[in-house]
DNA sequence: ACATGTGAAGCGCTTCACAGCG
DNA sequence: CGCTGTGAAGCGCTTCACATGT
């Protein structure tokens, strides 16, 4: 399943795009970084911090609906509320992770998941010998327990880590477990099973687009 | 209009659009998951594989040069070793890694940055109880060491998984070091040293977009 | 016959520029 | 006045459709 360009956020209002929404967390980022004492942010300020464009900012919080006020600025609690809101933050996601390698385990005990309302509630990987193990107050699960877990913790979400091999196979049992969303750290595309959301996250890639900047920069000194 | 007096072939000069240099490495993955039989490859294999659009491939390939042969496709070892040469993955690239936690530890062990060509040459904490600690055959050394293995190594990539308070102080001090790349894993956004080209992965950022979506869906249903 | 390479149209995002409003 | 909210222009990427080449 794809993500569309853009999704209306009440049957009534307007659509949000899709950059827009990978920005949110962006924003919120800034926002929950600024001083302490500071309770308003100007568009201009906010963009500086996240290094995009003012018009921007203000588009892109235009969508979510009309906070600003004219001549001032935004109030940043409210702000910070409202994009917690559109994203979906108030709720408690439960996460299961399969593939407990260097990988998994590390976004096992990644407290950036926890903070923002994901909590890990299962992991599961194929070796035998790490069957029974524990990470954090979790014990490491065999694939066979995967729909039970999902089902019993309601778990909408699910990260693989797994080698490139095992991740469709894997894909396919989390959508048959029920859940709804994966994110997919192994580097390999999976095919989006039915209903499925997929998104990927390479992390060789991002070190293969730094290669190409780079290496044109040497190229052309 | 006339013709012109020369056409660059030369790579410095021509431009290649930012997002399919994002692309090249997906397509780069599944060239290298071809079957050990497959020598030749259409767009709409490879783009099926990739999930796009096949007038995409085609337009991303053109960019790079014309490898195609019309009413057959391309030769998937050309094309292979044509997006590694355009990436600069022929060369060698050394890697300095600062903040051992979790995170830091799981990328040192990562093989998919070695098999690329991404040798990990440093490993930098601030914490004094880590400092001398082994992981892999690397001793983790702290930040005063940084120039000193930066210019010795030749690493002109570092990336950064330290806390957030800690990332930008950390990337001045790589760019006064002679990095040139930053591939920024705090959960901060760095503006960039002079000169620097800094990205960023933020993986939490990553499940707030799956939230979005998943929340979009619960609350449509 | 068949798949590439590519002008051109389509589309969505970005940015500008200013009206609107506290 | 100052800063938001937004129509409209600008820009770049995507996609189409077909000429091109083998």
């Amino acid at each position: 399943m794809e993500v569309p360009n853009r999704v209306y956020r009440d049957p009534v209002k307007r659509p949000v795009p899709k950059v827009t929404v990978q920005r949110l967390p962006l924003y919120l980022r800034c926002l929950e970084s600024l001083p302490a004492g500071q309770t308003r942010i100007s568009s201009e300020e906010l963009a500086a911090m996240a290094r995009v464009n003012p018009a921007k900012v203000r588009k892109d919080l235009s969508f979510l609906g009309t906070f600003g006020v004219r001549g001032v600025g935004y109030d940043a609690e409210h702000l910070r509320f409202q994009i917690k809101m559109e994203l979906g933050l108030e709720e408690d996601w439960h996460v299961v992770i399969v593939g407990v390698g260097n990988l998994g385990r590390a976004l096992a005990h990644y407290n950036g998941f926890a903070d923002r309302g994901f909590q890990i509630v299962g992991l599961f990987d194929a070796d035998p010998d790490k069957i029974g193990k524990s990470v954090d107050r979790l014990t490491i699960e065999p694939l066979s327990r995967l729909g039970r877990v999902v089902k019993d913790q309601n778990a909408l979400i699910g990260v693989v880590t797994t080698p490139a091999e095992a991740a469709q196979e894997v894909a396919e049992a989390l959508a048959a477990a029920g859940v709804m969303s994966i994110l997919n750290f192994a580097p390999t595309v999976i095919q989006p099973p039915d209903g499925v959301d997929v998104h990927r996250v390479d992390l060789s890639t991002e070190l293969q687009v730094l290669s190409f900047y780079l290496h044109r920069r040497q190229v052309a000194e």
